[in-house]
DNA sequence: CCAAAAGTGTTGAACATACACCCATGT
DNA sequence: ACATGGGTGTATGTTCAACACTTTTGG
């Protein structure tokens, strides 16, 4: 079926990722130092142009795995190793946002479990694992003890700042924070994860009944753990369950 | 700056609409009929192509307009009259989903008052407000009863479900099912728009209690009216407060 | 008078917070 | 022994669902 191509403007699609996991009991998310010109030196989220006959969900999972060896799974499947859990977070498109051209930029939000080291890429260039205060916050990035020092580039300051109000609304009423431990964790493991993401601290007594009494969220494995030291603690796997009814509460600011 | 246009694949990018309203006690949807291939004389979603220089929340406010004559408000922005709630609700990209070329569809959700009628746009093609369980379920499409009578064009039924959750868990949340009602109203019409929504009966009483009771979701104008019938009811503005807490609870099903 | 919709009071159950207290390990 | 994190019990307050009851209109 023919159709005019000069009936309507032509745009190049990218796909953004914010990519979040919890290190050393902060929020942080992964970040690219820019080579090439518009930004050189800046650092970015990663990203890159959709393929020609590749869906939008593809070419994040695609680039997910250049960057970082994890692969996608779908919302509410079983939690694989090395798997991460990735969903469409928003798209921007204002027409001034590259400089080079009109690019929409489908941004998707990933969650992951603390990884051993970043991986660099097909691309070698420089991959890091930043706290979002570092990179979101002007007064930090501009601290001479800050590793990044200046803004991210392009619009990716706001699309990284929704990805991660994206996140801590929903971990509280889905299971999701679980997208954040390794397969096997303790109770306080998957605490701390809630109080990184919310930058809050929990009542350790009310938060281990609180999750044990929501069926389906956790299921007990049967092993018992020592890696925090302490009294063994059971070792959990995530449920069925992916909406957590009553929601985990959190606490005012 | 010259960049190889070569580098990377073209797509058109368009905006999607779903506009949905309350009427006669029923969620509706604005639904427009195609003249001409693909899937002609099938019922649609509103929309068409972003513009070259256009950013995507101008293209859809711009096709809003053109299909209902309303304006879109950006969120938390006082109800003018002939506005409605205009916010980006996802981006469908899959390479198959326009049999004519490779689009990508950047859906907008749009809520708003009942209208006195649709009105055709710039192009006078048939707009209608449709229930969405007509457009949605398979079962009552086919129904020779019904004023639809085959499956929405494109991916547009995925599209529209998504919307139509989306509207169901936002107003439990926030203060948007206002953006259903006229400028002013009552407690009986704001619950009637709850009850639509999400297809159940809630109790007058508790409700009463719990939107009047919630700081900045209703501010009293001070009038009154009868037109439900029985006594006199007081009339409500939105109030300032976008967020809800403690949500709206939605029985369970 | 009766029907209909608006609004108030009350009660018992569910759930949240705060915190006292005990448990099981490593050093 | 003691520090550390895991886990249970219990008191107190808040919120919610259910429903009896009163108020103010139209017919």
């Amino acid at each position: 079926m023919p159709y005019d191509p000069s009936a309507f403007p032509h745009f190049a699609v990218t796909v953004d990722l914010v990519v979040l996991t919890v290190r050393r009991h902060a929020l942080c998310a992964l970040a690219v130092r820019r080579g090439e010109p518009p930004y050189p030196g800046r650092w970015a989220l990663p990203g890159g142009f959709v393929r020609a006959d590749e869906d939008l969900a593809a070419a994040a999972a695609r680039e997910l795995e250049e960057e970082t060896g994890l692969r996608a799974h779908a919302p509410s499947q079983p939690a694989l190793p090395n798997a991460a859990h990735l969903e469409q977070l928003a798209t921007y498109g204002d027409p001034q946002r590259d400089p080079r051209m009109r690019v929409v930029s489908v941004a998707h939000l990933a969650l992951a479990p603390d990884l051993p080291a970043p991986r660099a890429g097909g691309d070698a260039h420089s991959v890091r694992w930043a706290p979002v205060d570092d990179l979101l916050d002007q007064d930090t990035a501009f601290r001479h003890d800050a590793e990044v020092s200046a803004p991210l580039a392009f619009d990716h300051a706001r699309i990284l700042a929704d990805g991660v109000e994206r996140a801590r609304s929903k971990i509280e009423y889905s299971s999701l924070a679980t997208a954040f431990c390794p397969q096997e964790f303790t109770v306080g493991e998957l605490r701390r994860v809630y109080e990184a993401v919310w930058g809050v601290a929990l009542d350790p007594r009310n938060f281990h009944r609180k999750v044990t009494g929501t069926p389906g969220f956790l299921v007990p494995t049967g092993g018992t753990t020592t890696r925090q030291g302490g009294r063994p603690a059971q070792l959990f796997r995530a449920g069925g369950a992916t909406v957590l009814n009553p929601p985990m509460l959190r606490p005012e600011v």
